[in-house]
DNA sequence: CTAGGGTTAG
């Protein structure tokens, strides 16, 4: 039977390695037999050990591997260079990258196989760096990176600092070692740009493959919704249909996000007949995706019902959910859902988990619900709070109005603030007229994006709560000066003498003394209704 | 016809 076709042995190791096993009582004996069942060359086993260690790796299943292992230490097997660099992959993916690189410190001499293992080993075991590192060494040898090499190499340079900077020189690499039509290539280099916000160059490297597979268009469809390029990421989808490649469920997932993220319930209606379609339903990456589609597109109900559908839930389909009722402002529903889990114990959340339940609270403003759930995350669950749950529990400070708690939190956090919470805070400024704070905010805004326009408006509104028309005229000045541009839907207007008083009449508060009218220049900033 | 690779979710 190992002489049959490497797919067989690979489905015959799935399926009946475990059932062997049992038989046998031993995984030894299991080995035995296998290598003896075509007779007496004994010579087969490798090949057999090589696929089931594969397997190992796909299905994550560390005990049989490692046996697997032994049985190979045993068989003498050890100093195979095919059955390492299967090693190396198996560990690897089971999550061992020690174990990983010992298997690869003691193979005498390496192939491009054994050394692509390890780079990509260490490229999913979340060390990037190691995994650049691992190829530069490689390039000081005799042996030359191959295709696979640089798909590795390349998604390790996702996500690090200065990833762009490398994807580049390797992309020049490629062109030069003539890779650069390989569609797995061309994949993972544009899934590197994209990820960097690099889009044009993705978009070029799309235009120049000439025999785009389904999973090129894939990755460009993706890497346009990362972008935030929904109607690109639809118009693509669109032409890829009238290709005649067929989709599959990546496709799918990843046009529900950009129908997500465009808050189009009819299309994303219309992409959940087509994973009907495809059969494709119990598939929890759609699932999660078409929760969030109808979340976003605002029928809550019918994520509920894909929810309700799905028989295998996990925490992101949970969180998905809780996520959901906090966005639509079913602020009760969520934090019950979320309690309810706990108590059937259904759901070990994790940081996302808590992100959206502090969402619903800030969402409903519930500051002392907040608070609790902040404290039960650090002292029941033992996780340090990241920057997005601090954020939650500022903004729900200081939209209460207690700003100088909320701007504490921010000095006291292990975080730098960053544009997200300094903009909601100077909302809160605006809203609780704190022209101090608020300037501070604005300051930052600034700073962290000198070109956008929002945090001079914002400011301008703060002053003009406190009657300080002298600053909001030195706001316009700058603004000019500047040269900034004004956001759309935003304007100056020349406000006549008689709606002065009717903008007063909103702006002042109550107790407030009566603004000079000759100080007053005449001119306000509104914010058009849409 | 022994190994290693690309795109998907909160």
């Amino acid at each position: 039977m190992v002489h049959c076709s490497s797919s067989f042995v690979y489905g015959f190791t799935r399926r009946f390695f475990g059932k062997l096993c049992s038989k046998t009582a031993s995984i030894y004996g299991a080995l035995e037999s296998l290598s003896t069942v075509n007779g007496s060359t004994r010579k087969p086993i490798k090949y057999v050990l090589c696929t089931a260690l594969s397997s190992c790796g796909k299905t994550r299943n560390w005990r049989l591997g490692i046996q697997i292992h032994a049985f190979m230490i045993r068989s003498g097997y050890e100093d195979n260079l095919f059955l390492c660099s299967a090693l190396i992959d198996f560990y690897a993916k089971c999550f061992a990258i020690l174990d990983a690189k010992k298997v690869f410190s003691g193979i005498r001499t390496h192939d491009q196989v054994s050394w692509t293992s390890l780079i990509t080993g260490l490229s999913i075991n979340g060390q990037g760096i190691g995994a650049l590192l691992l190829f530069k060494e490689m390039l000081y040898t005799q042996i030359m990176p191959n295709c696979l090499t640089f798909v590795s190499v390349i998604s390790a340079c996702v996500g690090q600092s200065g990833g762009l900077q490398h994807c580049s020189a390797l992309h020049t690499h490629i062109i030069k070692q003539g890779c650069d039509t390989n569609n797995f290539v061309v994949c993972s280099l544009i899934d590197c740009y994209a990820n960097q916000g690099q889009i044009d160059d993705a978009v070029l490297l799309f235009a120049k493959t000439s025999e785009k597979d389904i999973v090129v268009y894939n990755s460009m469809i993706s890497g346009y919704s990362k972008n935030m390029f929904n109607e690109n990421a639809l118009k693509l989808f669109v032409e890829m249909r009238g290709q005649n490649l067929g989709t599959t469920d990546h496709t799918l997932c990843t046009i529900l996000n950009a129908c997500s993220n465009l808050a189009l319930l009819l299309q994303g209606r219309q992409v959940h007949s087509l994973v009907i379609k495809m059969g494709s339903e119990r598939n929890v990456f759609l699932a999660s995706a078409l929760i969030d589609m109808y979340s976003k597109g605002g029928d809550i109900d019918d994520a509920q019902r894909v929810l309700d559908q799905t028989s295998e839930k996990n925490n992101v389909l949970w969180t998905s959910m809780i996520m959901g009722y906090a966005q639509c402002g079913r602020s009760s529903e969520a934090l019950e859902l979320f309690d309810c889990l706990l108590t059937k114990q259904e759901l070990v959340p994790d940081h996302i988990c808590f992100t959206a339940v502090l969402t619903a609270c800030n969402h409903a403003g519930l500051l002392d619900k907040g608070v609790e759930y902040f404290n039960k995350m650090t002292t029941n669950y033992g996780m340090s709070p990241d920057i997005d749950h601090y954020a939650c529990l500022i903004d729900l400070y200081a939209r209460k109005g207690n700003l100088s708690k909320a701007r504490d939190l921010m000095q006291k956090m292990p975080y730098d603030p960053n544009y997200v919470i300094w903009s909601s805070f100077l909302s809160s400024c605006k809203i609780y007229g704190n022209v101090k704070l608020g300037r501070e905010a604005a300051d930052q805004l600034i700073k962290m994006e000198p070109s956008n326009a929002a945090p001079y408006l914002t400011l301008a509104h703060v002053y003009a709560r406190k009657n300080l028309w002298n600053e909001v005229a030195e706001v316009r000045r700058l603004m000019q000066q500047r040269g900034m541009r004004k956001p759309a839907g935003w304007s100056w207007v020349e406000v006549p003498f008689h709606l002065v008083t009717r903008l007063w009449d909103t702006y002042l508060a109550e107790g407030d003394a009566l603004p000079d009218f000759s100080s007053f220049p005449f001119f306000f900033l509104y914010q058009e209704i849409a």
